[in-house]
DNA sequence: CGTTGCATTGAAATCCCTCAAGCGAGGTGG
DNA sequence: CCACCTCGCTTGAGGGATTTCAATGCAACG
């Protein structure tokens, strides 16, 4: 539950970072954006932070999540390199995101994004459509964790990764069982308990713990309900 | 499960709505619209048809849902009086959308939309406001359905369903017990005994199965965590 | 070669689900 | 007007999937 994440965040290191790539979106919107680094289980934004930037993942892996008073973290989504996130409409985040591992951020003033987006209506309409795919994401996973089960969730994820990832049958998975079980809703136990219950039943092999193969595709799609 | 959803749609029966009256988004943006009715568990859209309308409720109560194959359901959101519902970015429903009880719809087609936002930044703005404090609400639900026990879900249901519909301490549920099930990740039986157990807590009173009185916020706000 | 952090495995407990019966309000027909 | 039916809701008993608690394994690293 303690995830340790560290407290710097990208609005108190972006004091002076400088410009030196391209942010893109869809393939109408493109934005001068800054490099950043972020160590892993570094924090990017906080629970409420004012929503001044929009980020993309060009190396390495992000998560979002949210925590109660008690501890307990439902983690909202993963980002893999190419991904945007913390592009919000509302003034401030709702998600923390934090660096799963070490990564390569671009950041964008999100005052820059709006006037991009009043100039161009098309622009405008790119960020829709982004939060809109963003939408459609957390619906599916609502139906995840709302009414599937265990083996279902984990069959689910991996074929989710395996297709976001590579599309080959070898998925490296950057998050620990920690971060998959605040994902789909499981404790730590009951993902590794389904990983090799998956495992017996041939349909993947491990080679280490985040080093994935899915031998049958056909048998995780049939429990993924 | 089989909630005996009539099978008739917008989409089949719009062939001649006439405009009486103006649906609303935000301040900026007013369309001239169709004002439909429909009968309770009456389908409005299925899940996978053409998102080729946008409604807004006026009258009764709305919920999108998606089903698994073997009739599991998970419901996506309830609408009330001046909600819109059924606007997507992409070319197709995800949830099916049904009449909880009759009600007044009021629909406008999408191109309608598409037109005025492309004419108007502010407008499309407003769109993408829209659709971003759907995701918000998902996002809770995301927590909810995640991380939360069976109480504390269905305290965040009641508070919510209060801060809603009449911000005033007496509550009418427009759904079944079956619809907050399958909104809360539960079952039937656990809505109900769980609410049975407010009532002997003294958080909540009971005139009627669906209209509920809460006694004690403090006592809900403190379960929901 | 011990330490540290993550992952796996086992046993027991728990929360929620399943199955089953009973209840009550509303509607319908006799 | 009352009996009866239906549908939705409630309640109880038992079972099961997942969690909790606890111990072990294992790889990376100093």
């Amino acid at each position: 539950m303690d995830m340790n994440v560290s407290t710097s965040s990208a609005a108190r290191k972006a004091g002076g970072p400088v410009p030196t790539a391209w942010l893109r979106i869809g393939d109408r919107l493109e934005l001068p954006a800054a490099a950043m680094s972020f160590g892993r289980n570094e924090e990017i934004y906080g629970e409420s932070e004012p929503a001044d930037f929009v980020y993309q993942v060009v190396r390495g892996a992000v998560r979002t999540a949210r925590y109660l008073e008690d501890g307990r973290r439902q983690v909202g989504a993963f980002f893999l390199p190419g991904d945007l996130f913390g592009c919000e409409a509302g003034p401030s985040h709702r998600f923390s995101a934090e660096a799963i591992d070490d990564c390569e951020i671009l950041v964008v003033r999100r005052t820059a994004l709006d006037k991009a987006a009043s100039a161009d209506a098309q622009a405008a309409r790119q960020l829709w459509v982004l939060t809109s795919a963003h939408l459609e994401q957390l619906q599916d996973q609502l139906l995840l964790l709302g009414r599937m089960t265990a083996s279902e969730r984990v069959s689910a994820f991996l074929l989710d990764m395996a297709k976001r990832r590579s599309s080959a049958d070898a998925v490296d998975l950057p998050m620990s069982r920690n971060d998959i079980a605040d994902y789909l809703g499981l404790t730590i136990e009951t993902v590794s308990r389904i990983f090799s219950q998956l495992k017996r039943a041939q349909a993947i092999a491990l080679k280490g713990a985040r080093n994935i193969v899915l031998r049958d595709r056909e048998a995780l799609a049939a429990i993924d309900a």
